[in-house]
Parts: C-alpha cells; structure tokens; sequence
DNA sequence: ACACACGGTTCCCCACAGCCGAACGGCTTA
DNA sequence: TAAGCCGTTCGGCTGTGGGGAACCGTGTGT
C-alpha cells in the first residue's frame, strides 16, 4: 500500500516522489536513518543521502542522535494552512460550544480530494474516542459531514466525487451506490442538514450542517454520538437545531472567496 | 532573502529544491496559480506545473478555485512531529499551568538547525504580545530558551553553535560576541536557569530552565513578561523555581532517546 | 586488542528525467 | 470578433540526479 503509481496523466517528477516518499515514512516511523530508508524505499544509499541532505538544509527534517525526523516548522506551516482555509478562531470556538453544550464530539472538516478532511475536533467530556484526527481523512459518502459538504458543492464537482467512490460497506448500512448516495444528497438538501445513522461505523451516529454561501461550500460541522443517547428523534428535534445553529455563526464570521 | 544557496558543501537535488519553493510560496501568500508561481520563482510554467501536478498526486496541496492551497495533510504531518519530539500532554499541561499561576507567557522550545523552534506556547490572560509563533524560530544567543539549551548541549555541538552565529544586536542587551555568550552559558549551569534581560526585545525579560536528563537536554521551558512586572530580583527569586518545577515535571514524565 | 560488521559519506559516470520554449485550448473582457 | 490571460500539452536537448563501489568512523563480539 506504500508505493501506487495510480494516475498516470501525465508525468510526475520523480525525484520529488522520493523526497515525499522519504518525508512519508519518517512521519510513519517517526525517524529513520539513511541505511533504513533505502532499503525501505528501495533506492541507493547515496540517492537517500542526497535527499536527506536536501531536505536538511531546507530545514524541513533535523538529525536527532542516530537518524532524521521532522522539523518544527511543520508546526508553521500547519498554523499557515489552518488560517487560510476559514476564520480558525470562530470554527474552533463554535465546535467547543458545541462540544460543552452536548458533551459529545464535534468537528469540522472540508472537501479535499474528493475526501473529507477534518480541520478541527474538540471531544465533549463524554465523548466516544473516533478515528479520525485533525487532518486525517475519511470517505465523504459514509459520514454526515461529506454527505452534506456533497450536497452542496458544484454540481459539477458533485458528479465527478460520486463517480469516483468505491463505496465499501463500512458498516450494514453504509450506502453502497451512487444512486442511494443521489437521493440521500436530495433529503439533505430539503431538510438542510445530513444524517449518519451507524453508515460509518457502527453504533455511532452523526448530524451535520454545511457552512456555505449561495455559491459555494467551505465545510460543515458535525456532532458525533452512540446511538443509545443519539436517538433518531433527539438527531430531528434537537441535535440538528444544534448544528445548525453552529454552522450559521460561522457562515457570518466567514469571507468567502 | 527567499533564494539563497548558503550550504554548498555536496550537491543538492534541484527539482526538489523546486517543489519546496512551490510550497513556500503557497505558504505564505495562502494559494496561487501556475503563472504566478512561475514567475515568482522564475521557472517555465511547464515546469511549475508539473511540479504541481505532483504534489497534487501526493495530496500535499488541493485545487482551491483559481489556485492551488496546502492540504490539509500538512496538519495530521504537523500532529506527527508534535508527538514524536516529546510528551506533548505533559508540556502542554505544565506549560498552561505556568501561564495560568503568572499570567504570563510561557513556552516550551527546542532546537533545531542552530535555532530556537517552539513547539508549545500559551499566553496567559495578560500576557503581552511577541512574534513568537509554534514552530517558527528565533536565534539561540538572544533567547532564554535559546541559551539555557545551549548550555546544557553536549560540547562539540554547542561549540559548533556558538561559533556558527552572526550575532546581531537586536536590542542593546544583546550578547554579540562568542566570549560574552560562553561566559552566561557558565553562569546558567551554575545557577540552572537561564535570564534574557531585554536582550532579545526590548521590555521584555524571561527565564527559562532545561528539559534533560544527565546526558542530553530535550528543549526547556520559559516564562516570558514586561520588566516591570519581571524585575531582576523576582526573576530570581521567585519565577526561577516556577520554571524549574515546571521542567522537572515535564522531564520526570519523558522518555529520553 | 583486533577484526569484522554496519551505518553514514564521498566520488564518478551515464542514462534519462526534467526543464524549457512554443504552440494550443478555454474563458473572460472590450 | 478579436485580443488577452490563464492552464495545459508536446517534444527535444542537456545536465542532473540516481546507482554502484569504495571509503571512513564507530561499535561489537571474541
């Protein structure tokens, strides 16, 4: 699963594969030295070397002790992203109220690669443990949050995502077509919020609401909940006011491009 | 300043050099397109965009309308590194701790490529402002944190470090000469903290204590404030033990290499 | 104490990766 | 309709970056 040569329009840059192949594994592995990632990567020891000293010098990987990890500036470069993509500070204290108000997780994530991509999380103090992390990705057909960010992106860019899915069953009742995924987006649409009832996992279920203008989607924001305290009618009569609610303040805090 | 070849002892990988502009630009200005980069870091467009079509595959950088973004990957990268340096938990925890009991600022650094690199920060309620940002950097012999590291590095790198500053005087405290800075690095291990008395920003004092067990220093811990609130007598009195029980607290809880 | 193994580093050479220029296509503006 | 601006594609020539092998410095086992 390293190595996958997937999408061959075009060329891509070789020695720039490697460079990020090297920084790949050093996140994985949390440091390595230049023996190690060569066999590793299946490449020269001089050739790591090089990258390795490449990187080095532009500060994007330190020697610790016996081997590379990755620099602070990392640190920089996330605090840079998480500013440009939309108003950090509302998103962040929203998705806490959110989290106090229901003691339960809360998050806000973004359209990437036809995935979604969670910008921010706050676990309320009953809050189940999840998979997902800051920055981690999850299939955008299987949670509340993409089903809802796909509900209102371009049609076009709707189209083109719903295609490209592979649609595993994560859970029973993971939707598997695109035509089920179609007429879920429909429902969305009408009632302004989307639903994940144990379709990512199971005994866990979620609600979310999308953060948009007339034009555009920026993201959405979600609350996450055993099925026990998340009960279908709490998720329509309250838990969606919620959201909602949530993603409204943040649509007002938001410059839209 | 963008562009300098600096350290030219063995070559380095161009196309590399290549895609890291790319992302440094992207960084800073939050986004562009194939023709802006191509004249910023005056290549060929096809030559640009090729390096864009391969961080794209990588899913370092996204399509954002008319341009192209950082990922939000960098974060999930950014959350790797912030682990893998030490027991984030306890810094963090320790380092809220000190700036909740002064109400001050209160770090936590390390360092990497000669510098300082922060990697926690907390402003306490009236702590002032400074340009200190996670995991941006500043210089070894002006700094608190910066210094008291220095002091408790092994040898040879601490000569190697000393020898390798430009020492600019930042403000007229500053130490500018290797002597200067040899002598307080004696002075530090003998009272273990270390003072910056308006040396690196004028105003401002700090104290900072190290992060080590007896043969390596993991980074140390600071406070930082206005010297009218931070006087020379309370510094050593009374906010020396504060960030030296802060640092044994974090050190009792990390795992050295 | 020695030799051996293992990691990082250096050197040089050659093939081909990757950079460029030019031409193209799509979209907006005048 | 034309002109400008953008991203994209193509092909060719050149220099760079990848590989192999030899080297060095350190630790390990006998």
């Amino acid at each position: 699963m390293t190595n996958a040569a997937r999408n061959d329009r075009g060329r891509s840059i070789r020695s720039v594969e490697i460079a990020f192949s090297i920084i790949d594994v050093l996140q994985e592995k949390g440091g390595a030295g230049v023996t190690e990632l060569a066999e590793e990567l299946d490449h020269s020891k001089s050739t790591i070397h090089s990258h390795l000293r490449t990187l080095e010098d532009r500060e994007i990987l330190v020697r610790e002790g016996d081997g590379y990890r990755l620099s602070l500036r990392i640190l920089d470069m996330a605090t840079h992203v998480r500013d440009q993509v939309g108003n950090y500070d509302v998103i962040r204290s929203e998705v806490d109220t959110l989290a106090e108000e229901t003691g339960e997780i809360a998050q806000f994530g973004i359209e990437e690669h036809g995935k979604v991509s969670y910008l921010y999380k706050t676990t309320g103090d009953r809050g189940v443990e999840t998979a997902s992390r800051v920055g981690t990705q999850q299939p955008m057909y299987s949670t509340s949050l993409g089903k809802t960010i796909l509900a209102y992106l371009p049609e076009e860019r709707t189209e083109e995502i719903v295609q490209a899915q592979a649609y595993e069953a994560l859970t029973p009742m993971t939707i598997t077509s695109a035509e089920e995924l179609y007429d879920d987006l429909e429902a969305i649409r009408e009632r302004g919020y989307g639903i994940d009832d144990e379709e990512n996992f199971e005994g866990l279920r979620c609600v979310a609401a999308p953060v948009k203008n007339e034009e555009t989607v920026l993201g959405a924001v979600s609350i996450t909940g055993p099925s026990s305290r998340f009960t279908v009618d709490r998720i329509h009569d309250e838990l969606s006011d919620q959201v909602q609610r949530a993603a409204n303040v943040i649509e007002l805090n938001t410059k839209f491009a």
